[in-house]
This record gives structure tokens, C-alpha cells and sequence, in this order.
DNA sequence: TAGATTGTTAATCGATTAACAATC
DNA sequence: TAGATTGTTAATCGATTAACAATC
């Protein structure tokens, strides 16, 4: 049974804010924090905070505020980053090493065992240890070392073959960098990060000051 | 005069997919299009659909719909895709030389003209003819070249560093990849693109599926 | 003209904010 | 105990959907 079925998707996409800014207080050593100080530190409303996290469990006390090692824990938790999960990352140009190299992946719990390319120049190479390996081979690697993430950083033109093979290797969720929208069955998560979403954003913004 | 400063971001962060899937439409030679089609290619309702776009302007027409390219070419206008924005990159590594590659950069009208960095090894490599430079040039280079955007991808740690080097040099706006807030004045527009929060998202479904 | 589909208003739904009793 | 701050309900606000007259 999924225990948060009914809470929002927006709700859930602020406590990596939140989780985020706890890990800071920690690091200055405060143990403490009401949702008026969070509210500064966030920007969301101290009533906006305090719904959200009451929608996984009365962490509070009243009076007082949060326990701020506590809370961090138990969103670390909410987030799914007690758990470890394994990755490949399918394409291994520039994006595909920025991905691998990525510190904060770790932090996430998640772990790359390999990329996987087509290009005979690069596959054999090393980064960081990881062996970028022939893409021929990543439907059997998969398979065989239980991979549950797979991250696509190929062009737009490979993206929907590369899904199709995460899907038949039956990965539990795939991370897309590519611009476009994979058909995937409903029972694999995708999670899209949309890099030119976000440049025309914020060419729509700058516009609007040029014109202000 | 800000013409559409009362248009919702939620909105706005709809338009480049309305965008995209035109483009897409072009190229296979299709010039009409109704809302309850772009619903079907889109997911959101054709209700939606009609709304967001009236936003801007009625660009459609009764028992016909819309005309793709028109449509297409108005988005472009609005999303500011006709202007050209100056860009330099601070952080040389992976995730900086990604970008500074990144085919869909130039698409949305913004030319990268440098990389910027500390690392002695790195500067005075060229990444597809762009020179990696010494970050201490950066205000001057900015100056000199009327830059419009600053890109952050240096850890988290310089970011803020960074920030103060773009404001000083009067950057327009700044594309932040660093996991942090920024500290800018109002006047200066931050797009933030936050992997490690698309990946704690992605992290959540996953253990959400697991329990379920 | 008849059919299709927009533009736009009204109704619904969901998310945010305000308020306050409960309680530490 | 008095003060502070949560958890939670109610009020407000905004965004989405439904409906339909206008019109191509």
C-alpha cells in the first residue's frame, strides 16, 4: 500500500527544499527551527510548511517547533534516501560524464555502475572508475546486476530506442535528459529534467525586462 | 510596458512544450491543428489549451483551429526565441563543457561565447572552438562583450561567489545548476535548474512504487 | 448552409493562506 | 503558569475544467 498516495505532487516536490535547508542547519549546529524561521529561509508560508510536512506525520511539538536532526531524518526517509539504487546511464557524451561525476548522486542513494555508448572511441574509457561499455551489451547488464535507474543522455533521436530497451531490460524508473516524451509503460516512473523548458523560461523572462 | 505581466508562470512554463510540439508538426508537414488534437499530443485538456494560448492572443479560428506554423512562429516570438542572448559559462568541468555543446542552446537563441575557470590545467582549452578562460578576466570579458546570461555550473560551494562576480558585471539573468539559492538583486532573473531535486522526486516514486 | 472549433464565461476543483484551539 | 508554536479546520484564492454562444 502506498502510504503518501494522496499527497499532492506539488507538496512533494517542495521537501527537497526543505530536506535541503535542514541539512544546512545541522551543518551550523542548530538543533532547532519553527515553521516561521523555515519560512524565511524558503520562502514558503510558515502555514504552507506546516500542511506539508503534517501530511506525512505529526513531526512537531508544539510550543516548541521541530527537531531539526530529526525532521531531516524523517524526510531523508519520506524521500526515498535510505535506499540505494543502482544506475546506468545510457549515452556517455559530455552530459552522460557531467551525470556520472555527479557528487550529489550519491547523496540521493544512487549508484552508477556503468555507461553504456555506441561510440567505439569512448566505449573502454573510464570515468571515475565507471567503464563506459558497447550499448549492445545493456540490456544483459541490467539484467544481471539488478540495475533500477536508467538515465538517458543521448540525443533526442536515440531517446525512445534507449527507453524501449530500459523497458525490456525492466527498469524500475528512468531519468530523462533528453527533450521529447518517452512512451513507456505506466508502471516504470520517468522523471524528465527539461534543460530547454527551463532556457525558454528564462528567455520568455528576460524579454518581458527587456520590454518593461 | 510588460505586455503579459498578468500571464501565470504556471502558464509560461507550459508554452515550450506547446512549442516543441508544433515543431514537431512542421516537420511532418502538418499546418493545422485543433486544440482537442494538441490535447491528445500534449496531455493537457483542450480546455487548457484554448486558455493558455488566449493569454496571449486569439490565434485560432472558429471550425478551423489553428494554423501550425503561425501558431509555432507566435510561441517563438513570445518565448523571446528571435532574440539572441549573450552567454558565458563559469565552470569548466563535465556538466559546463556539457552545455557549452549543447545543441538546443543555440535553438533557443543564445550563443555561448566563453568558459570561465580557476583550474590552470583547464584554461586555455577550447571546447567546439569556445576558449576556457581564467575566471579573474570574467568581469572584464562580460563588459567588453555585453553579455546578457551568466550559467553557473562550478559546485555549489562557488556559487554564490559567482553570482556576486555576474551581478557586479551586470549580467541580465543567470542559469544557476548549483543545488543553492542565490542571492541576486531583484532586478536580475535566476533560473535554477535543480537536478538533485528531480532526482530526490524520482528517488520518492520509486519507494513509493516499492511499498505499494 | 451545416459542421466544426474557437474564444470566453461560469462552475468546479485544488492549493494556499488565515485563524485558532490544543498543548508543549 | 505564561508564552510559543504546532496541528488542523475554515476561508480564500487561483487554476482547471465544463459549457456554449460566436463564427469561420
Amino acid at each position: 500500500m502506498d502510504k503518501y498516495s494522496k499527497v499532492s505532487i506539488t507538496v512533494i516536490r517542495r521537501l527537497p527544499k526543505y530536506y535541503r535547508y535542514l541539512g544546512e542547519l545541522i551543518d551550523k549546529g542548530i538543533n532547532r527551527i519553527s515553521s516561521q524561521e523555515l519560512s524565511k529561509m524558503t520562502g514558503f508560508t510558515a502555514s504552507q510548511i506546516r500542511q506539508d510536512l503534517n501530511n506525512f506525520g505529526g513531526f512537531g511539538q508544539q510550543g516548541y517547533g521541530y527537531n531539526v536532526e530529526e525532521l531531516h531524518g524523517e524526510l531523508g526517509k519520506i524521500l526515498g534516501l535510505d535506499t540505494i539504487y543502482k544506475a546506468v546511464i545510457a549515452g556517455a557524451g559530455n552530459l552522460g560524464q557531467a551525470i556520472a561525476n555527479y557528487k550529489g548522486f550519491e547523496d540521493a542513494g544512487f549508484k552508477v555502475l556503468s555507461l553504456f555508448d555506441k561510440n567505439p572511441k569512448l566505449i573502454g574509457l573510464k570515468i571515475r572508475e565507471i567503464e563506459i561499455k558497447d550499448v549492445d551489451y545493456m540490456v544483459e547488464f541490467i539484467k544481471e546486476n539488478n540495475v533500477d535507474i536508467g538515465i538517458i543522455t543521448t540525443p533526442k533521436a536515440y531517446a525512445q530506442d534507449i527507453a524501449d530497451i530500459f523497458v525490456k531490460a525492466e527498469v524500475k524508473g528512468i531519468w530523462n535528459f533528453a527533450p521529447t516524451d518517452l512512451n513507456v509503460p505506466d508502471n516504470i516512473i520517468v522523471e524528465n529534467v527539461r534543460l530547454n523548458e527551463s532556457l525558454f523560461a528564462l528567455s520568455y523572462f528576460l524579454k518581458q525586462k527587456h520590454i518593461h
